[in-house]
DNA sequence: AACGTAAATGATATGTTGTAACATCTCTAT
DNA sequence: ATAGAGATGTTACAACATATCATTTACGTT
């Protein structure tokens, strides 16, 4: 059976439940998003569009589709590299504690990482110590991976 | 006295030390940095710098000067907003730890916090076991501050 | 089924951020 | 004084993002 479809399709049933829409174009970035499991750009996003579906899409449309996808939780937005990646409990159900993202510099691979809750609890306390708040508990980590780590030198 | 030529003046010494040259521009530059001592994209930097000394600068001229400060340690660059900010151990002497960065999305506003060695060790430790290594131990956090958060509403 | 409204998308232009490539200037050592 | 390296200037352009207005589509009402 078609994962991809399953998934789209529980999305798809979420968003009407409280009254949006997931529409073709929605669907169809989505997708992308959800098959390709990595951070893509908007314009990542419009190549790939091009190639899959043979048509054309507007900046202006990717943008606004990832703002949708964003409020309706489908997707994260990662501001370290302005990069957006499915969000991970649309293709699995059991929840992991609190997600991390570390993000390679080098080659933008995205590994998503469980932390221990009290790790970020201390970081919580010391960041509302400081008079700030965390925007989400939900950090994104400058790293590199293994593999351009070896390869590089 | 001038706190900020005494910092720039140190900055120089330091420089020279290992034989590169903290320029005029350089210098210029800097001095924004510190006095504002908050982040600045580079195009704050040059609305800033003709608005202090009354003559324009090219933006590749401060992207160049901004990546000499960095080389330098003298300027850290915030790859979340990709906003640039005077080194804070060129402002005070003693050492506080592992800093932290603390952003508001809102106003920019950009605090420096300590936290645990504990704390980032075990950060460090769900990291590596993920087949990542951080970059640096300096995270930047993407928060909102008290008082963005008290005004908004 | 036809209509009106709101939501979604398209199209165009332009703003913002960052860099490539090459020219010119300015120190510094000889 | 002059050559060579390093610093800065200039121009053009690539990549990313949004503002604005036009058009299309979906959906409830009649």
């Amino acid at each position: 059976m078609n994962n991809i479809d399953t998934i789209i399709e529980h999305a798809e049933q979420n968003c009407k439940s409280h009254g949006s829409r997931l529409t073709t174009k929605r669907k169809q970035v989505l997708s992308l998003l959800v098959q390709t499991s990595k951070a893509l750009s908007a314009y990542d996003l419009i190549d790939l569009f091009v190639k899959e579906n043979g048509e054309k899409i507007p900046a202006m449309s990717v943008y606004r589709i990832l703002d949708f996808l964003e409020a309706e939780h489908l997707v994260h937005k990662l501001k370290l590299a302005n990069k957006y990646i499915a969000c991970s409990h649309i293709t699995c159900k059991h929840e992991h504690g609190v997600p991390q993202f570390l993000i390679c510099s080098v080659c933008n691979a995205v590994k998503e990482i469980t932390v221990n809750k009290s790790t970020i609890n201390e970081l919580n306390q010391s960041v509302e110590q400081a008079g700030f708040k965390l925007v989400s508990p939900q950090l994104e980590i400058n790293c590199i991976c293994n593999d351009c780590l070896t390869t590089a030198v």
